[in-house]
RNA sequence: GGGCGCAUAGCUCAGUUGGUUAGAGCACUAGCCUUACAAGCUAGGGGUCCUAAGUUCGAAUCUUAGUGCGCCCACCA
């Protein structure tokens, strides 16, 4: 006993069976293996990412499946690795930069690159390392990152096959300019603020006739002079009129059409808006609707340029805009000013108003490969865990954008296009091009943007396995079992997989998508950094261990939805693994150094040994249906009730009578049947907390009906079919149980001291009588009983409490401590209960349209029922009557 | 504003095609230092299954309306 702890420490352990595991080779999967293949692909982190819990959770339950099928003797390959993540690597190593008092400009493009090379080097892809530490049995050998060379050429190829099949384009975009650095920035790099700003009132005369025209409300007058329309609500009466006409735009004298559109609100402002569609996302949308000119008003700075009029020309935007007003006063034309507070587009790098400038990007088609995605959706082939998410997937494909995969940065994958100086035609191919492929002039340039992160990550299926090569890798492990990952992404990654596994093997890269839950703290906000309320998992792992942290996040997390966490819910899993290393203490202890134990001979095994047996079995086969249906909580939750409910509450406690005793048959197979439930145990348990199973089952003598391979995580995972059932035994002990926890309730309820011995009679038929007889040594030492007497015709005797079950009374003396008020109240309560019961079922039988109509199970069940209550009923009724009397 | 979803014990949630007395974990209460574990054992209290109407022999479960909440997308000139 002295060489265990009495609690389980995770720091002596992790470390060890992490080398083993990886000594032994079994992370790793063979491409040619013959067993069946299982894949999942890890949602690819950015390799600027540090672990947070939201990646706790959704690893865990990546490695719980992996691990499960891989002791289910599955090939299993669980593929790990970092996305390259542009505009995060760019931003660190640009913040890197400014404290070198250096910036990208000044290093230009290729020394920067370099940089973000080293960069990732030295810094990226801690996560990886991480991940290690929560246990994760990855395929360590196939790791991937998008911007290596292989994936990098998976990404080339799947643009140049897009473009040959005419499905990228060029297209003009408003992109975020930044008029201090000159440059467009990324949506991510845009925080928008709330501003005190004015809403401008002003005419715009109508075209032949001064005296009408429109009032229109604007936050941004300077923009003016890029208005190519104004616009009203359709079924506005004030403005039906003018639909059609055309007014003038002041300053620069333009005339320009009156239009239609829902979009325009008619209680907002003046329900009349000036229409700039080179200067305002919305506008830029109505525009291509209306087929409207796009007038750019701006320089690259942020000033207005020639195409304004000449007091505003050159002037900054700010400047120009107080200049109009200016101008709008003495004109007569502005009517009034408004105070509103509204939200305004900053740069977050250089903190001014991003100015929303037209550009040429580049586009893939996204209707026709949408197409089969759809269809996979609707016949089921690619099902949703939980299922709701199927519409929302369906709703964004079936109204889907053209994808824009241009990217303002440096960090990335260049685009493969190339502009000829002579001719103007573009160029492409898996090559880079040495001369214009229209004109053969040389003089090319290539493309200054990158691509999206998003087109190198949805070829995540393919390219870590060689595509476009159709090499061993691709074939044995695409398409992948199932995609763990989280619900916001199920546009910019999961739809585009799909689609791109269509456009390139015509399959689907995986048939289930599960998403998992968003982790949020106590009051249900997000974890974020800003709000600093995330727990970190490396601290929770060292404090309480990964096994802990494993149990304990998942257990919490339901198929989907959101989990309310909080760094004391981990102290949950530690008290489960607490009982499991003091459950291992004590069998260890009873196994006195025994090197192996006896084969399970049922013809000796006791009830108690038979019904746990029979449990690990029903365990067994509901944590495979909730994994088959990826309830990873509600598998979880079987576990604990098996090890902590069945196993130690009524197991090992039931068995301490055999164990105490001498060396017989009887002890050898009570030992024998709790090390081969322990075992199972374990193995159930391997996939959730493979680090103190591994350790336990490493330790635990031989058994004869369990293999014994060099380690767990490649052991057989326990089948149902394998497993012995005991169904009739396992009913007969759950009766005697019954009758245990009523007599250890009345006890309670008559304050009897726990360690007093009370004498019990029980009033049942023959077979009950009998079951108890031979449990009679249980009941004594579970239920503090000394004499126990059972039969048909036992009397009530005086002076005793009684409870009732199913065919039996269970009569208890109590004699000193019987409160006769206490109980007569008791019973009344329960008199009451049971008449409630029978008043139901009775009313329930005496209706002929429940006799008539209800399936004939129904009706007989319920009257078996009523019976039974009857019965009961009537026990109740007499001892209140005795007891009252 | 558009789309989707949720509402069951104090909290987090199960409740499988409508059918036993609606369950679990945590929390709470009481009694126990019973030699694996006080990070424990035993027992217990606690629910008009959001509201209203409907379908049905029968509704937590199905339909409709209302209320409250959440998520995603788009955001107001």
């Amino acid at each position: 006993m002295t060489q265990f702890d009495t609690t389980y420490d995770h720091k002596k352990y992790e470390k060890k069976w992490w080398n083993h595991w990886k000594e032994g080779g079994w992370f790793h999967a063979q491409a040619d293996s013959k067993k069946p293949t299982y894949t999942i692909l890890i949602p690819p982190p950015n390799v600027t990412a540090r672990l947070h819990m939201g990646h706790g959770l959704n690893n865990t339950i990546q490695d719980i499946l992996i691990r499960w099928k891989r002791m289910q003797g599955f090939n299993c390959c669980w593929l790990p690795g970092t996305d390259h993540a542009g505009i995060a690597t760019q931003m660190m190593v640009e913040k890197s930069l400014e404290s070198e008092g250096t910036s990208r400009t000044e290093l230009g493009r290729k020394k920067f690159l370099q940089k973000c090379v080293e960069w990732k080097d030295e810094n990226g892809g801690m996560i990886i390392e991480q991940l290690k530490r929560l246990g994760a049995s990855c395929d360590w050998d196939r790791e991937a990152y998008t911007m290596s060379p292989q994936l990098s050429k998976a990404v080339r190829q799947i643009f140049v096959d897009l473009y040959s099949k005419g499905l990228i384009y060029r297209g003009e975009r408003l992109v975020n300019w930044d008029p201090v650095l000159k440059t467009a920035i990324s949506d991510d790099e845009v925080v928008s603020e709330e501003v005190n700003g004015n809403l401008w009132y002003y005419r715009y005369p109508l075209e032949g006739d001064a005296e009408q025209g429109v009032v229109i409300a604007t936050t941004r007058p300077e923009t003016m002079f890029g208005d190519t329309a104004v616009a009203v609500h359709p079924e506005d009466e004030r403005y039906k009129h003018l639909i059609g006409k055309n007014v003038i735009v002041p300053f620069v004298n333009r005339a320009i059409p009156v239009i239609a559109d829902d979009y325009v609100k008619s209680e907002y402002g003046s329900g009349c808006v000036k229409i700039t569609p080179a200067h305002d996302p919305n506008d830029f949308e109505m525009g291509k609707r209306h087929d409207l000119p796009f007038i750019n008003v701006m320089n690259l700075d942020g000033s207005m340029n020639e195409i304004c009029p000449e007091p505003f020309q050159n002037l900054d935007r700010f400047e120009a805009r107080k200049l109009v007003i200016k101008k709008l006063k003495e004109s007569k034309l502005l009517e009034k000013t408004e105070s509103n507070r509204h939200a305004v587009p900053f740069s977050d790098r250089s903190k001014v108003p991003i100015e929303p400038r037209l550009s040429k990007q580049w586009y893939v088609k996204m209707a026709e490969l949408a197409k089969p995605a759809i269809e996979a959706a609707k016949s089921k082939e690619l099902k949703f865990y939980p299922p709701s998410w199927e519409k929302t997937y369906l709703h964004w494909l079936e109204n889907i954008q053209d994808w824009c995969i241009s990217r303002q940065l440096w960090w990335g994958h260049q685009i493969p296009i190339w502009y000829c100086d002579d001719c103007g035609e573009v160029s492409t191919g898996l090559e880079d091009p040495s001369e214009c492929s229209h004109c053969q002039s040389s003089n090319l340039k290539q493309d200054e943007d990158v691509l999206d992160t998003w087109f190198s990550s949805w070829l995540w299926p393919l390219s870590p396995f060689g595509w476009p090569e159709e090499t061993q890798d691709l074939k044995t492990f695409f398409p992948s079992a199932v995609l763990i990952t989280a619900p916001e992404i199920i546009y910019l990654w999961v739809a585009r997989m799909v689609m791109v596994g269509y456009f390139t093997k015509g399959a689907l890269p995986f048939k289930d998508v599960y998403f998992n839950a968003t982790i949020c703290d106590k009051q249900g906000r997000k974890f974020s950094k800003t709000l600093g309320n995330g727990i970190d998992p490396l601290k929770v792992i060292d404090q309480f261990g990964a096994d802990s942290v494993r149990y304990t996040c998942v257990s919490l997390a339901p198929l989907g939805g959101r989990v309310k966490m909080a760094e004391t819910d981990f102290e949950a899993g530690n008290k489960f693994i607490n009982k499991i290393w003091n459950a291992y203490r004590f069998l260890m202890g009873k196994l006195d150094g025994k090197a192996t134990v006896a084969s399970l001979n049922p013809d000796v095994l006791d009830l108690p040994s038979k019904w746990l047996l029979h449990e690990l079995s029903e365990t067994a086969k509901v944590m495979d249906q909730y994994f088959d249906k990826y309830q990873i909580s509600e598998a979880v939750e079987a576990l604990f009730h098996l090890t902590w409910r069945s196993y130690c509450d009524w197991g090992l406690e039931a068995a301490k009578d055999a164990l105490d005793g001498k060396p017989t048959e009887q002890r050898e197979q009570t030992l024998s049947a709790l090390v081969y439930v322990f075992e199972g145990i374990m193995r159930l348990a391997a996939p959730v907390m493979p680090f103190i199973s591994e350790e336990i089952w490493q330790n635990l003598p031989a058994h004869p009906a369990w293999e014994k391979p060099d380690s767990l995580m490649i052991a057989k995972y326990p089948k149902v079919d394998d497993l012995p059932k005991f169904v009739e035994e396992a009913g007969q002990w759950k009766q005697v149980q019954d009758l245990i926890s009523h007599v250890r309730s009345v006890r309670t309820q008559a304050k009897v001291p726990p360690k007093d011995k009370l004498a019990a009679f029980v009033r049942c038929d023959k077979q009950f009588s009998d079951l108890l007889g031979r449990c009679e040594k249980w009941i004594s030492r579970l239920a503090g009983i000394n004499a126990l007497a059972a039969g048909e015709g036992i009397a009530k005797p005086e002076k005793c409490l009684v409870a009732t079950g199913k065919g039996w009374t269970l009569y208890v003396p109590v004699g000193q401590y019987l409160d006769f008020e206490k109980e007569k109240s008791r019973l009344e309560a329960e008199v009451k209960r049971v008449e409630r019961i029978v008043k139901g079922l009775e009313g329930k039988l005496n209706n002929p349209n429940f006799v008539k109509k209800a399936p004939k199970e129904v009706v007989e069940q319920s009257t078996a029922q009523l019976e039974n209550m009857q019965g009961q009923l009537s026990s109740l009724r007499e001892n209140l009557e005795s007891i009252s009397g």
